[in-house]
DNA sequence: CTTATGTTTCGATAATACTAGAAACATGAA
DNA sequence: TTCATGTTTCTAGTATTATCGAAACATAAG
C-alpha cells in the first residue's frame, strides 16, 4: 500500500452516496448486489450510480462480477484491511501501546 | 457515528497533506507534535497547513493542546476506532464470516 | 431478427476543495 | 514595551468532483 492507493481508496469511500453504496455491501456480503437492486435502494439516477461504482471500482475497494446480464458487486475485504492497516502503520512509534495498536484483519472472507 | 460525521472523516483523510499529517502524528503517538515541526517534516506551506489542521480537527481526527506558543497536535485513536466500526458495521449480515468480522479497535491509547 | 431490460458513456452545469501570499493575531523573551 | 517567533485568517485564483438527462451499448428472451 502506497499514499496514492490510500487517498484513492480513501476518496472512494468519503462521498454519501459511495459510503451508502459500500456499507450496503459490506452488509450483503461476498455473495453482492447487482447495480439494478443497488439503485432500487439507495434511489440514485443510473448514471450517478455508474459513475460511482466505477470510482469504488477503480479504487479496488469493491469488485465486480458479470451474471448474465447482471452486474454483482460485493466489498472487497483485503482493501479495506490494507487500507486501515496502512492508516495505523508504526502507531506510536512502536511503543507502550503497541499491543492494542497492531490493527487488526477486518474481514477475512474474500 | 452517522453518515455525515464518517463523510467527514474519511473527506478529512483523503488527501495527500492530511493524509501524511495524520498518518505523522499516529507515528509519533499522544505526545504530538506542533505546527512548525510537522511544516518542517512535511514542507507544506503556513496556511495551507493551518487549513488542513483545521479540517483534521474538524472532523475529530486530531486533536490540539496548547503548550506555551506552540500548538501540539495528536491523533484521536476513538475517533478513529469508531470510523472502522462504522465501515465494517453488520458485516456480511451478521453470518458465517461474522467472528472475523467484528472492527477491532486500532488503538487503546488517548 | 426484434424487443425488453440492465448498465454505461457523453456532455454540460453546478458545487466544492486545494493552494498560498499577505496581513493579522498570540505568546513569550529581552 | 518592543521584538521575534509560531500560527491563523482573509482573499482569490485554479482545479477537481458530483449530478443527471439523453443516447449508446450489451445481454438475453421471444
Amino acid at each position: 500500500m502506497n499514499t496514492k492507493t490510500a487517498v484513492t481508496r480513501l476518496t472512494a469511500l468519503a462521498q454519501d452516496s459511495r459510503l451508502a453504496i459500500f456499507r450496503l455491501l459490506v452488509q450483503k456480503g461476498p455473495e453482492g448486489l447487482c447495480v439494478g437492486d443497488i439503485q432500487t435502494k439507495l434511489g440514485v439516477a443510473p448514471a450517478t450510480l455508474s459513475f460511482h461504482l466505477k470510482e469504488l471500482t477503480h479504487a479496488g475497494m469493491v469488485k465486480p462480477r458479470q451474471e448474465g446480464r447482471f452486474i454483482y458487486y460485493s466489498p472487497d475485504f483485503k482493501a479495506m484491511n490494507a487500507l486501515v492497516a496502512y492508516l495505523t502503520e508504526n502507531c506510536c512509534g512502536g511503543r507502550s501501546c503497541d499491543p492494542e495498536c497492531a490493527p487488526t484483519p477486518v474481514c477475512k472472507e474474500n
